[in-house]
DNA sequence: GATGAATGAGGTTTCATTCAT
DNA sequence: TATGAATGAAACCTCATTCAT
């Protein structure tokens, strides 16, 4: 128990430090002392740890899709009708936690970095499947056949647009409006009669 | 007029490995001896040509917007209702040249560094801006005002979020189809009589 | 007494890790974490041990010192002549126990690297001028003056240059044939009538 | 014609610094920053010519075994008979030029540190193999079948051990005593009638 | 006695850029 | 017009060593 504890709490602070050092300079070009400064640690330690910058990146990645899961888990757990658990997804992406402007700015960062790495491609895909499997279930109960497929892509793209804009942001965000905006856009579509 | 003519095609062929080679390894990794070696010419060229790699890239986001910009002008001719030039937006969006791995992948990376490079972002915000008021004038006729920015936003959103996720595409692209999608998703928003 | 058991325990278990280790990877190239993971410790038990690498180094040196000098005590013992006793320094230097890859290589990563440390380029020279006064010695009585040094040289020289060739050897080697060899090299030497 | 001249100029003078550098230093040791240094140029130009610092190693040890097959064909153009030969060989092996301290010295630096650099490794056994034929060609004719193996391997070996000695020289060398020497020892292996 | 934690120093390599030709 | 030649700056990573436990 003790014997990891100082680890687990070094791999937080890294990772809490990467986060906010990719969000401030960019992904690829962040340097492993800008990293380490940020968790007031030395450039080392980060080896120390994780091995190399590589596998930093890959773990805090994988940090990101665990907020994304969790936020989505614990709305799920309250949500009854399949028309709830579809706003739980929507109340998820936009909550006050992951709908800023550093994640925002982080999530486009790694997604865009993605195709020139095969260990975060990978984790990219599965998250993307993971979501888009949750709002097809949902949708089965809301939407016609015919337009379900449709309907589940716009809603995705549509909130994956709107996460990539607000990384482009100049002024802070604020979540509550996104959230109604994402609930009448999702609204418009189930209420289609077309 | 003949004294540049030399100095247009290189810039034309520079931009063109520049976008092919980013394509290929990543905005912020590509290097000037890989962009140089495709246009098969020597890095010092580029500084020649373009002053730095980050005028290259500025150059290089130029014509991508140029690119686009045309395509919408181009269809705007033929579009006489509304309706009509909401759907040559899309289509713009989606033409077979537009819609490839290549330029949404390319596309991505431009995006995903323009908040650390105020000359891309200017870029960025000027295309986005001239983009939102086009789509906004056509919906003027088409969505009651409640839900016209609604609308409007999502179908925006939408286009991004398809264009950065064919990024991230192992299989090359069906743009006949994307084109019918989003005009499924354009009517589908339409059409809500909520 | 009881004191310094375990001391010496750990000094014989990290020195013959050394041995191994420096065998593998190369004198200048191996390092601390690869030598204690060789003897199973850490690489701070090292310096705990042997206060520095290159305090680790000269030990093990001394080390093989003390092997070939005891294999060499080991067969004079039991020589009776000056031809038994010059056949007893061949036979040791080429004795099952220090006749293998391992032993050649590494003391030809000590030999290589002595020019360059000060206390192994002494213990070098210490062992050499041993090893040539008692090959002096017993020519005294089995060569004419005239060629005594030449032979000497010859059969020292002679020695060595089997043992660093034995290093790049890619099969295990055969010190009974070599024995042989050694031992008709120097008969040839002993027997010649210029 | 010219356009090769300054990159063979700058590759002689790189491989001419690394000899004095890994003399100075030690193989393992040595930087690319002490090598640059000593040819008067910088660290990056290494790269630039060589690609890495394992290439240059390898493109020095090809220079070294290149000297010793000039200094053997040198002398072997003069030789007449089969003894006229043998003592070409030695005669190059401890010639003005090559028999130095410096020589010497590097030659130990790339021996020791073959085992574990498959391509230096490969080029010693080549110029192993180059030596004892024709060692082994011209005693063909000056030693009876029996003992000619002993005698080349003994030749071959007391020449190695002469030089890997010479490199742990505090001194300056004596070449011509060393030649007189190394004929007097290959004469009494010649004159012996065992 | 033994070792995880932590890091400063230093090595190789990469790369945009300058400059002479 | 075009490019080899050359390099300073800086990045990642390694490693011996120190120290608290």
């Amino acid at each position: 128990m003790g014997r990891t504890r100082i680890r687990d709490i070094r791999h937080e602070e890294l990772i809490n430090a990467t986060i906010t050092a990719v969000h401030k300079r960019g992904y690829a070009v962040v340097t492993m002392a800008e990293i380490a400064a940020e968790a007031g640690a030395s450039a080392a330690s980060i080896n120390y740890y994780f091995g190399s910058k590589e596998k930093l990146m890959e773990a805090t990645m994988r940090r990101l899709l665990t907020l994304l899961k969790e936020a989505m888990l614990e709305r799920y757990a309250e949500a009854k009708t399949p028309h709830d658990r579809l706003m739980a997804v929507i109340d998820a992406n936009f909550s006050d936690r992951l709908y800023t402007i550093e994640q925002c700015s982080i999530w486009m960062q790694f997604w865009a970095n993605a195709p020139y790495a095969p260990a975060l491609q990978r984790l990219h895909r599965i998250n993307r499947a993971r979501v888009t499997s949750h709002v097809r279930a949902e949708l089965h109960a809301l939407v016609a056949p015919k337009h379900r497929e449709t309907v589940r892509e716009a809603l995705q793209s549509y909130m994956d647009g709107i996460w990539l804009e607000a990384a482009q942001s100049a002024t802070s965000l604020n979540p509550s409006q996104a959230r109604r905006d994402a609930r009448d856009v999702a609204n418009l579509l189930l209420a289609s009669k077309t």
